[in-house]
DNA sequence: TCGCAATTGTTGTCGTCAACAACAATCTTT
DNA sequence: AAAGATTGTTGTTGACGACAACAATTGCGA
């Protein structure tokens, strides 16, 4: 139980009232958050949606998205991956790859190649042009990473880094 | 450019290849995040969904979302908000508020009540059986904490949440 | 006081994403 | 050769963020 909610209880005035019990429902930065400053699931969700706009935005011009810099990412550094390989690694669902990749190969950055080894697999590599393009994409990502730091301060960045490095 | 990725380029054998200079596809936890590591997104993301999945999880006897405990506590908290301070209070956009309460409101745990004062808008409070549910929800949200405390340790969870402190 | 802009809740659409289920082709094991 | 597992693919479902439009209502300025 919040102390604010108790002081509402206990008939501390609320500053404005509308007749139906309602407790001033504009002032948005007053609103008691009871339990949830407590849940690291919450200041984690606001933080992720923070992070995904701001990559989304700094890298809006070469029209890249998070999940898709991670595949090519992963790709370029490790060549020949299957599908599955990288939706294991990336705990991405194989099914959720598929339009991933095909997004990524009709802009000719990412080629799927048949396996001669297991026809039933795809080896997956980076095309020339995505070889390049992925350069250019790491650079924009450094300058969100920037952004991160200037929000959060350079050593809580670092700091939760660590803190959160069992989940990669 | 990735160690490994230079490892590859130099001739470093590559334990398995299959005719497509591709680098032993499976084998999950030896492929080169490269790039990612220093992504504090990316590990943000994952940790996202591990605490989602735990969060549904360990509520899923009520059957309630992160979202709509987010909703009811802060409603429980500030009984008569309106839905825009709701939706402004917890980066919930107010159209998505709409279905969040419909749902709660048929489970009789919610209810609107008409403002007198604003005819527009909607004065928002839990319901008898709705306070004395969230009480359990908030005893299965803390359980699930525990869970988080457990998988990243006590002291780097209270550090983190310091340091997510401004997203809240 | 009248009229126009802003606000509130609502409806709808779009795109991303996780979670499943089913399937054909192919491999592996027996 | 038969049975079972794996790989890529297709499709569905539901939660969610973003956006646009709308009616009802409020508030403000001319």
């Amino acid at each position: 139980m919040s102390e604010r909610a108790i002081h509402r209880q206990t008939g501390v005035p609320a500053r404005k009232r509308d007749g139906n019990g309602a407790a001033r429902p504009n002032d948005a930065d007053e609103i008691d958050l009871d339990a949830l400053v407590g849940h690291a699931g919450y200041a984690v969700r606001r933080f992720q949606i923070w992070i995904f706009q701001d990559f989304v935005k700094t890298l809006s011009e070469v029209d890249i998205r998070p999940t898709q810099y991670s595949a090519m990412t992963v790709i370029g550094a490790n060549p020949g991956l299957t599908q599955m390989a990288v939706a294991k690694r990336l705990g991405i669902e194989r099914a959720r790859l598929v339009h991933l990749l095909d997004s990524l190969e009709s802009r000719r950055l990412v080629k799927r190649i048949k396996s001669k080894a297991d026809r039933r697999s795809h080896a997956l590599h980076l095309t020339a042009q995505g070889t390049t393009a992925l350069a250019k994409f790491k650079r924009l990502a450094a300058e969100h990473e920037r952004h991160v730091e200037a929000k959060i301060g350079k050593e809580n960045r670092e700091h939760l880094l660590r803190i959160l490095a069992c989940f990669t």
